[in-house]
DNA sequence: TTTCATGTTCAGCA
DNA sequence: GTGCTGAACATGAA
């Protein structure tokens, strides 16, 4: 369940049932999630190294496994990260790692949206992909100023990645409705102070979601979330929400507090 | 059986 | 060349 706070819990658990270890094996069960790398070569760059730490920038987890090139993991649609005891294999585990000081790491992906790769720098990564500033990590400012010439929906505006690195198609609904903002207006028919606060608003309920560490029990009832797929009424005025394709991806909105302007 | 899905990428069009 | 839209990817769950 990947966006932005969800693979931040991701680069967490690399941490800490990682970190400090040695990759004794690499059991590529899966070779259709491995990107620009056949499973001899993936193997033979991870056995023997041992991991430093990890990083995040969006939706972007990085591996830190010392000299030598990083392993970078994106998650895709169904992606996941499972610590595993001895023996463990979970469903869909695609690519398992095996630690010499016991215990391991399964990668799982039922839809294979996401891959595996290796880069020799994140920075050398991100600068290969069209990926933007991390959401948490940009000034307003540029946010707006980038934004405010793009007369695709605000909602497409803040899915693109090469713009703001870590918003999904979820916490963007999310951040819409705080904001009181239809997903269909037109980022350039937003003025700059409208844009600095949709920004702010963003990032607040990114933060949120990572402090609770994406644990969707805890979201709070105010929020959208907890009532979006039920199609349910909108948590603050009672509205029915309605639902809307832009960018070829579902928008759930309130039609009373979010009204269309163009 | 049909529809939908928390992401990314690419072809095609204005 | 630029910006935008929609389809495609592979598969499980409702």
């Amino acid at each position: 369940m990947p966006e932005l706070p969800e693979v931040e819990t991701y680069r967490r658990i690399l941490e800490r049932h990682a970190t400090g270890k040695t990759i004794a094996a690499v059991s590529v069960r899966d070779a259709g999630v491995l990107a620009g790398v056949t499973s001899r070569a993936l193997s033979g760059a991870l056995r023997g190294r041992t991991v430093m730490g990890a990083r995040r920038h969006g939706k972007i987890v990085f591996a830190d496994l010392g000299p030598g090139p990083w392993l970078v993991l994106r998650f895709g649609m169904t992606g996941d990260l499972v610590p595993l005891g001895a023996g463990e294999e979970p469903r869909f585990a695609r690519v398992v790692l095996r630690f010499l000081e016991g215990g391991g790491l399964a990668y799982t992906d039922a839809r294979k949206f996401g891959s595996l790769a290796l880069a020799v720098s994140p920075e050398a990564y991100l600068a290969s992909g069209r990926i933007g500033p991390d959401v948490l990590a940009v000034a307003p400012a540029a946010f707006a100023r980038e934004a405010a010439r793009r007369r695709a929906p605000i909602k497409a505006v803040l899915l693109d990645q090469a713009l703001l690195a870590g918003v999904g198609n979820l916490y963007a609904d999310e951040a819409l409705f705080q904001a009181g903002i239809h997903p269909a207006t037109p980022a350039s028919r937003i003025d700059a102070a409208g844009l600095s606060s949709l920004h702010a608003v963003v990032r607040r309920v990114i933060a949120r979601a990572v402090a609770i560490e994406a644990d969707w029990s805890r979201l709070p009832r105010r929020w959208l979330l907890p009532w979006r797929d039920a199609g349910g009424p909108c948590p603050h005025c009672g509205s029915p929400l309605r639902r809307l394709r832009i960018g070829g991806r579902t928008s759930v909105f309130c039609p009373s507090k979010q009204r269309r302007r163009r």
